[in-house]
RNA sequence: GGGCACGUAGCUCAGGGGUAGAGCAUCUGCCUUUUAAGCAGAGGGUCGGUGGUUCGAGCCCACCCGUGCUCACCA
């Protein structure tokens, strides 16, 4: 029994249910089982509920709490849908009861049995006959959840360590329900997202993760070696420049939900790998993609909410299109006085001086003004908002604007004062994308890490053409932490990246 | 990377130089409608790690590891 479990930690707990499995196993009983019919779950079996024809019922679920009382007892079980009582009464189950008296809080039986009421008015399976399906041997840090007088729900002793719920994330699903509702929020949002791009006709395709040259947003990327090709790779930090390439070819709307790698710092917005969505649609331009926003969210919204009306962070937030449309420069005009477009570099250094920001040696205009933007407007966009016409050094992707010099036809959707998507109008002249390139080029020579490398390839599927396109990028993570109220990356994403343990 | 805080039993937490604590969980006994079941008893700890200071260190000091918050970085 020593080598059949070598954990470094094997407590006396650990022990005791070894020698349970040990015990079991001398009593002829299968301690992992190989299946279990199924035919009801917890909150089916209490909603449909009558007294007078008391159904048969086979339910199946981890145990979470018992009351042994001698020749009776019992028990919860949770299975998908949440808990039930179970009762167990020698008389009934027979054997099986000396074998639960060997069966842990953690333990997973399948029973049988009819649906009745207790005296004290809880809806329960009384089991006619019970069976072990899977013994565990390490034990769960079991919380002890009461309903009080006024009819709330208390928790007692809640398994509360952010480190031991992230890193052991399958304890945290059990013993922290409310936990699973996000994650399934999060599939929904993300399959009634593509059902919203499916029914519209676009295509839903897949692009290279590992590429030769990153590209398509400013970030740095993880790099890694490709040992028969002996060449590196980097993985993606974004799928812009593959999707344009596919419009390139003819297909007219197409997307990408996807996995996208940064290698930067972390924190509560941001994990080094995070999921995006990204769209892009010939013969539009950025005030369609506006709209189709607008309408995406608005969907998502309703189909997983069942409403576009949200309280987040104490806050009303109303999705309902339209959304507000404002001017980025005539934003920041009214907060600080200063029309950075027409201002020379050092006043909007300045002026960012004034908002208690240092700027760094080096900085482009560009990035001033995207700093100055932070700190004055960004923290006042509540309500959806769409943020309009960026400058162009800041957007070396994004078509110059039709009839403002200077700036790009750009925009960003903000909720609460954080950014939700990002989105323009293509750039699809390849001079001018060439021209861009080579400016990232200087931008990467002064220092600027971040910036594109050129894409020579790119260019030159532009140089056959690309029809007029609108693009959006929109990261899934932040959408789901918005909606579902969460203050963290890390309480939307399964699997957040940790240093690793010891 | 900087600052602040935290790390003690399986879980939630007390204890701040002198025998390691509580509740729940666990174990033994009693109990056939309990529900934080109850009653009686018991076991369980490298006090994150390594070095110091001290007659004596969960406790004080230094360094390290991990986590959280925050700032920086980051569309």
């Amino acid at each position: 029994m020593d080598n059949q479990i070598q954990h470094e930690d094997v407590n006396t707990l650990i022990k005791r249910r070894l020698e349970e499995l040990e015990e079991l196993k001398k009593k002829n009983i299968e301690t992992f089982e190989y299946s279990f019919d199924v035919d009801s779950y917890s909150r089916d079996i209490k909603e449909s509920y009558q007294e007078e024809t008391p159904k048969n019922v086979r339910a199946a679920g981890r145990i979470m709490a018992i009351r042994r009382m001698g020749k009776a007892s019992f028990a919860h079980i949770q299975d998908k849908q949440g808990r039930i009582q179970i009762y167990l009464k020698k008389d009934d189950v027979g054997e099986s009861y000396d074998a639960f008296k060997l069966m842990d809080i953690g333990d997973i039986i399948g029973v049988e049995g009819y649906v009745f009421k207790t005296k004290t008015g809880e809806i329960s399976i009384h089991a006619k006959s019970l069976k072990l399906l899977t013994k565990s041997v390490r034990p769960i840090p079991i919380a002890k959840e009461v309903i009080d007088e006024s009819g709330n729900k208390v928790i007692f002793d809640q398994f509360a360590d952010k480190e031991l719920r992230y890193r052991q994330r399958y304890v945290d699903l059990i013993v922290n329900p409310e936990i699973k509702d996000v994650f399934i929020k999060r599939s929904k949002i993300i399959s009634s997202m593509r059902s919203f791009l499916d029914a519209q006709g676009y295509l839903e395709v897949e692009t290279p993760i590992l590429q030769p040259m990153y590209g398509g947003a400013s970030a740095k990327p993880f790099v890694t070696h490709h040992n028969a090709l002996n060449i590196p790779l980097y993985m993606r930090i974004a799928d812009e420049l593959y999707l344009k390439r596919l419009v390139v070819g003819g297909f007219d709307g197409v997307y990408e939900i996807s996995k996208d790698f940064r290698n930067e710092g972390m924190d509560k917005t941001h994990n080094p790998e995070f999921t995006m969505i990204e769209l892009y649609v010939a013969y539009k331009d950025y005030e369609w993609m506006m709209s189709f926003v607008e309408q995406m969210v608005a969907h998502i919204c309703t189909k997983v909410f069942g409403s576009t009306e949200f309280e987040i962070e104490g806050k009303k937030i109303n999705f309902n299109p339209p959304w507000d449309r404002v001017s980025m420069i005539e934003e920041i005009q009214k907060a600080t006085g200063l029309d950075v477009l027409n201002a020379s570099y050092d006043e909007v250094k300045d002026c960012l001086r004034k908002h208690g920001i240092e700027p760094k040696p080096g900085e482009s205009k560009g990035k001033l003004i995207d700093e100055l933007f932070e700190v004055t407007v960004q923290p006042k966009l509540i309500q959806p908002t769409f943020l309009i016409d960026y400058p162009v050094e800041m957007s070396p992707l994004a078509k110059k604007h039709r009839n403002k010099p200077g700036l790009v036809e750009r925009f960003e959707g903000f909720v609460l004062g954080r950014e939700i998507c990002n989105a323009f109008s293509e750039l699809n002249d390849p001079i001018d994308q060439n021209q861009r390139f080579q400016d990232q080029v200087k931008m990467r020579e002064a220092g600027d890490e971040e910036a594109h490398q050129v894409d020579e390839d790119f260019v030159r599927a532009l140089e056959y053409g690309m029809p007029p396109t609108a693009g959006l990028g929109m990261g899934i993570d932040r959408l789901v932490m918005l909606l579902t109220n969460q203050p963290s990356i890390r309480d939307v994403i399964l699997f957040p990246q940790m240093k690793p343990e010891k």
